[in-house]
DNA sequence: TTGACTGGAGAACGTTCGTTCTCTAGTCTA
DNA sequence: TAGACTAGAGAACGAACGTTCTCCAGTCAA
C-alpha cells in the first residue's frame, strides 16, 4: 500500500464518472465490496445473468483483483452466499430472542421471514434460488445450499427445543418455515406474502400448542 | 438419411451413430419429442447450461423446426413446464384417488412427492428451480410457475377440504408440501427425502386430526 | 424424366461470457 | 532524481451461446 492510503484509509471510492472504484481501497474492503455487490447482483437477477464485468463495474473492485482473490466466479458465489449465511442467521437469532417467551420466539421465525420476503427487489430465499440454477452444475454451490439449510434447520430445533415441544414439531416448523420460503419467493405481491406467513404462523401455533396439550395430558 | 425412413412413416429414430432424428416425424411428434428432451435436460442441468444444439441432438429436431415451433429457447422452457404441470397433477390425482379415505388422501400427497424426489437424477422441483434460476429475468417463465404453484395449491384444497379440514389446515397442508419439495431437492440422499417426507406427513395427520378434534369439539 | 419444392444438417454470424494479458500512471527505495 | 515495481483500466482471447442462413438430398406433380 502506498502513502496516499496512509493519509486517508477511509476513502472507498473515487472516481470521477460517479461508479465505484477500488482504488486505494485495502483487500479486505475489496472483499467486502465485491461480495456485497455480488450479493446483489446474483441474488436480483440470477448468478450466470451476471458477468464478471458488472461485478468489477458495480464493486470497483478489477477484475485483476478479483482474480487475486478468488479463483474464478463460482468460488465468488460460494464465499457470498457462506458470508450471507452468517449475518442472515444472525439477524434472525437478534431478532428472535428481542421476545422474551420461547414459545413467541418461535412464530417471531415467521415475522422476520415475512420482513425479508416483502422488500423490494426481493425474489425469495437466496439459497433455494442459488440451488435451483446451479444445484445441478456445481457441487460447491450445492454444498454451500446444504450447509445453510442445515443451519437453519439446526437452529430452529433449537428454539422449538427451549418452548419445550418435540422433534417432530420441529420438524413440521421447519417445513412450514421452507415451505413460507419458497411459496413466498415465488407469489411476489406483498398481500400474499403476508397472507403465506400468517398461514405458516397459524400452523406452528397450532403444532405448538399441541405438542403443550399433549404434553399436560401425559402430565408432563 | 436413406429410403428405409420413407418406408417405416413411424420410425422415429434412424441415425447409425444412435441419436435420435426427427426425420419424417410428424410435427407434432417433433414437438413431443422435443419437449421431451427439454424436460429431461433442463430438468437436471439448469436452463443455461443446456443450448439449443443439445436440444436439437437429444430430440432429433432440426433447428430449423425448433424455430418453426417456437419463437425462441424461452417459448420452449414455458411449454415444457405448461405440459409438465397437465402430466404431473394429473399424475398426483391419479395416485391419491386410488385411496378411498379422504383423510388418507392427503397424506398420500406426501407419499407421491416422495416418490417423486427420490429417484435418480432427481433435483427437487422443476419450478421451483425453474423460479430460481430465471424467476428474476424472464417474466413469462415466473408466470408459469405461479400458474403451476397456484393450480397445485387449489388442488391440495379440494382434498383437504373433501376430508372435512378447515382452508386453514389445507394452507399448511400446502406449506408443508412446499417446504417437502424444496427440502428434499437440496439434501439430496433417498434417506433425508424419506425423513423429511415423514415429517411432513407426520405433521400433517396432526394438523388433520386437531382439525377433526375441533370440529368434534365444536359439535360439528 | 424434369423441374419446383420441402426440409434437414450443419455452417455461419454476431454477441457475450470467463479469464488472461498489456500498457501505463503512480509510488517507493536508494 | 532514477529506476524498479505495483496495481488498475481495459483490451484481448478463445469458447459457447441463441439464432439465422446456406446448401443439398429427397419428394412429388406433370
Amino acid at each position: 500500500m502506498d502513502a496516499a492510503d496512509a493519509r486517508d484509509p477511509t476513502r472507498v471510492e473515487g472516481s470521477a464518472t460517479g461508479q465505484a472504484s477500488a482504488r486505494r481501497m485495502p483487500p479486505s474492503s475489496q472483499e467486502a465490496a465485491l461480495l456485497d455487490a455480488a450479493e446483489e447482483l446474483f441474488y436480483e437477477e440470477g448468478y450466470q445473468a451476471v458477468g464478471m464485468d458488472r461485478l468489477r463495474t458495480a464493486s470497483g473492485v478489477p477484475l485483476k483483483r478479483i482474480y487475486g482473490l478468488f479463483p474464478g466466479k463460482e468460488a465468488v458465489a460460494v464465499a457470498m452466499l457462506d458470508r450471507r449465511d452468517a449475518r442472515w442467521r444472525g439477524a434472525l437469532d437478534t431478532h428472535v430472542r428481542r421476545h422474551e417467551d420461547p414459545h413467541r420466539r418461535v412464530l417471531a421465525v415467521y415475522d422476520w421471514l415475512e420482513e425479508r420476503l416483502v422488500g423490494p427487489g426481493h425474489r425469495g430465499c437466496a439459497w433455494i434460488n442459488a440451488f435451483g440454477e446451479l444445484g445441478g452444475t456445481s457441487e460447491p454451490v450445492a454444498e454451500a445450499v446444504r450447509r445453510h439449510k442445515a443451519s437453519f434447520r439446526r437452529d430452529l430445533g433449537v428454539l422449538v427445543a427451549e418452548a419445550g415441544a418435540s422433534t417432530a414439531t420441529a420438524d413440521a416448523i421447519h417445513l412450514l418455515a421452507e415451505g413460507l420460503l419458497v411459496t413466498g419467493g415465488i407469489v411476489g405481491d406483498a398481500r400474499a406474502v403476508a397472507r403465506t406467513a400468517a398461514e405458516a404462523r397459524e400452523a406452528a401455533d397450532r403444532l405448538l400448542q399441541s405438542t403443550a396439550a399433549g404434553s399436560r395430558i401425559a402430565g408432563l
